[in-house]
DNA sequence: GTGATGTGCAACCAAACGTTGCAGAAAGCG
DNA sequence: CGCTTTCTGCAACGTTTGGTTGCACATCAC
């Protein structure tokens, strides 16, 4: 009946700043706290938070660099969270077509 | 560059409690927060302020009847929220892609 | 070595999600 | 009619989360 998605995954990706980071980190391929908080709204405290949740989701993964922390996109773990956004999508779909065509199938026997 | 979405309708349908209520609401037609936190792991008063959430973004629409408020899901905002699922999942995807495709002709080119 | 840069940790603030408790309005029933 | 039940809204409170500032530490560059 309900709708199955992995909540973890789904709040990891439904914050704006951090979706925004996805689409920075896949656009550029790496990136750190403090380059990827110039492009961003908030400060590079607030980005690395966003990236440790985003790691412990496995959304990204660090590779120490020096001084640096490198972050990159898990490719495998976003195709995830994309087959969950196109699931619940089309199941929401669904039922909006579902509920259309008894809408019009009302219509059409209130015409006669 | 980045994906543009309407962030207060996204973070509306990014809290799991609201998708699910999203979903009964679908299901059944029409709901209140007393009949949809009989299905919820949640109070009615938590429902309760997830459905003026909800309202404000325009996803549902409540209608007094006597002592009681129904609520119902609206069609067309749905949809538009459904539209904007479909966007960021097909940005990302063609991103993913796109990634792939370069990771498969560089693996090419050292094949030779 | 010294200064600049990148990082992590801690304290703090505000908003959001959840709870309990209570008061009021409408329905049901003796 | 009056009493009880039921559905609702409001207020107070606690916890988590997204954000900030401030500071200490490590590393690079000169």
């Amino acid at each position: 009946m309900t709708v199955v998605v992995d909540d973890d995954l789904w709040s990891a990706i439904g914050d704006p700043t951090r979706r925004r980071m996805l689409d920075l980190l896949l656009a550029d391929g790496v990136g750190t706290a403090t380059t990827l908080s110039e492009h961003l709204p908030v400060t590079r405290q607030a980005v690395a938070k966003h990236l440790g949740v985003l790691d412990r989701v496995g959304l990204v993964h660090a590779t120490p660099a020096g001084r640096e922390r490198h972050y990159r996109v898990d490719d495998a773990q976003l195709a995830r969270a994309v087959a969950q956004l196109a699931t619940v999508g089309a199941t929401w779909d669904a039922r909006l077509r579902r509920i259309k065509r008894i809408a019009e199938a009302i219509q059409r026997s209130q015409e006669q």
